[in-house]
Formats: structure tokens, C-alpha cells, sequence
DNA sequence: GGCGTAACGGTTGAT
DNA sequence: TTATCAACCGTTACG
């Protein structure tokens, strides 16, 4: 099954961007236009806006064609008004009727999990989630080789603006992994004095359990039973947090750096997954 | 033509 | 177990 599923990836990958390209569609990610601007479109195809399906004539990259200086500017377009851009919003999002369906467009890769899709430069990717690391690799390899980012996202089939994002990242942070995705924001559980003290306690006496660490509070009067951290889902979840976060973080890093190391190898949600070592 | 960036739809995972 | 929410993702298109 997933032979198959690769099989038909690779096809597309195979496949020149003409190729690809030459019919496409705004196809979930990427930025909605408002529909006084789609009016660029080839007049022979400008109906329909119920299906929000454009038949479009590109070349690799895409909006070359689109974005070409033929025909009469368009009055409908904002960016064409002389009025106060106020008036008319720069972005829009598309009305109901012109959402980005998922399926059944040719360049919508069918896969198991139903997640592959062609970019317009014909590259694979998941929208959500990361590129894979070898990908990531090879943007950064090719920047220090002195290669242009233009050059590198036709190459690699990778939009500029994420080629640009991955870069920008690598200068700022000397990584090129993917920030941390999903969870929520750390609540403040306790008082940074209170947390000193479990802190104090945990170094004490490492194998205390979080219970006796709120017994321990109380007992010392740092907090009393109104303020003593407690959780919703067990009374001592918010200490079990604190302790998590303080004692808990190397063992995290250690953990995601193995992640990384066989990290292709757990390609479940993962396009590498998909692509399987086409990338190499 | 190249680049930076805003906005999009989507995914993820802690709460 | 489920829902919510805020972080992230890569893409597209504008300037």
C-alpha cells in the first residue's frame, strides 16, 4: 500500500513543473486572494467561483504568467485603486462557497493519511507540517555553497518564502530544525517563590513524590490550602508540572536530539514518509 | 527576477 | 476522553 502511495508521489515528483504546473489549484495552504484580483486569471477560465478551481497556464514558477504585466490593469484590484486601501481589505478570506477543497484535483496527492500535496514549483509537501530534515539540510548546504535562494527553491522544489524562512532561522538560531510544534502555553501554577521551594525540595530529596511536596508546603507554611498548587486533574498535577519542567528539561533535549538523529525513521505523520528516500 | 513578509489552511500537543 | 487554544508548519501572492 504505501509502495503504492510512493509510487504515485514519485510520479509527481518525476515530473517537470511544467508539467505539473500546468494545471493547479489554490489547493489549502497558501494565501487567499480576494476575488477582485483573481480577475488575472485567463478570461477562457474565469467562471466559476464555486469551485474555486483555476486553470491556469504556468510555467515553473508559477505566477510568472499570472502576475505578467498583460492586459489592462484591473480597476476591481485594490492594489489598482487610488482610493484609501482602507476600504477594501488586502486580504480577504474566501467565502464559503470558495473553500480549498481537499480532494479530487489531480495534483492532490492521495495518500493513506490524505495529506500530500504539489506545490507549484511541482515539490511535495504536508501542509502543517515540516519539511523532512534532509531537505532542510540540503537548503542550508546549498546557501553555504554560496547558492541563491531562488535558485535553491527551484532546485529543490521548495517555495522561496520557506526556503527564506529556514535560512533566516539557521543564521538567527544556528539550527535548522522545525520549532517545537502544538501544546499550549505553560500556565503559572505557582508563585515563583513557591516554586523555589519545591525546586529546594526535589534537590533535597529527589526521590519525593509530589504529594509530599505539597504535604511539605503546607506543613512549612509557604502556601496554605488555598494558594497550595493543585490541578484539575490530580491535586498535585501543577507541582508534577513545576517538577517536570525543572528536573524534566535535559532529559526533553536529550530526548528530541535522538528524535533527530533517527528521526526518519519515525516518519508516520511524516513526509518523508511519503517522499521515502527520494530526497537523497 | 529576487527577496521579505503577511495571510492562509492545516497540524500538533499541552492544558 | 474530548475540546480548546496557541504555537508551529509550508504555501501563495503582494510589494
Amino acid at each position: 500500500m504505501l509502495q503504492r502511495v510512493n509510487k504515485i508521489l514519485l510520479g509527481v515528483l518525476s515530473a517537470s513543473p511544467k508539467e505539473t504546473a500546468i494545471l493547479w489549484k489554490q489547493n489549502g495552504a497558501g494565501r487567499a486572494r480576494p476575488l477582485s484580483s483573481r480577475s488575472r486569471r485567463p478570461a477562457s477560465v474565469s467562471g466559476n467561483a464555486g469551485t474555486d478551481m483555476r486553470l491556469l497556464f504556468l510555467t515553473p514558477l508559477g505566477r510568472r504568467l499570472m502576475s505578467g504585466a498583460s492586459g489592462p490593469p484591473d480597476a476591481n484590484n485594490p492594489k489598482n485603486r487610488s482610493s484609501p486601501s482602507g476600504t477594501v481589505p488586502r486580504m480577504m478570506r474566501p467565502a464559503p462557497g470558495q473553500n480549498y477543497p481537499r480532494t479530487g484535483f489531480p495534483l492532490e496527492v492521495s495518500t493513506p493519511l490524505g495529506q500530500g500535496r504539489v506545490n507549484q514549483l511541482g515539490g511535495v509537501f504536508i501542509n502543517g507540517r515540516p519539511l523532512p530534515n534532509h531537505i532542510r539540510h540540503k537548503i542550508v548546504e546549498m546557501a553555504h555553497h554560496g547558492i541563491r535562494p531562488c535558485v535553491i527553491s527551484r532546485q529543490l522544489r521548495v517555495s522561496h518564502g520557506c526556503v527564506s524562512k529556514i535560512l533566516c532561522r539557521y543564521q538567527e538560531t544556528g539550527s535548522i530544525r522545525p520549532g517545537a510544534i502544538g501544546g499550549s502555553k505553560p500556565r503559572q501554577v505557582a508563585t515563583p517563590d513557591v516554586e523555589k521551594r519545591i525546586e529546594e525540595y526535589k534537590r533535597e530529596n529527589p526521590g519525593m513524590f509530589s504529594w509530599e511536596i505539597r504535604d511539605k508546603l503546607l506543613k512549612d507554611g509557604v502556601c496554605d490550602r488555598s494558594t497550595v498548587p493543585s490541578g484539575e486533574a490530580s491535586p498535585v498535577s501543577s507541582i508534577s508540572r513545576v517538577l517536570r519542567a525543572r528536573f524534566g528539561k535535559k532529559d526533553d533535549e536529550d530526548e528530541c536530539d535522538k528524535k533527530d538523529e533517527d528521526g526518519e525513521k519515525k516518519t508516520k505523520h511524516s513526509i518523508d514518509g511519503i517522499l521515502g528516500d527520494k530526497g537523497n
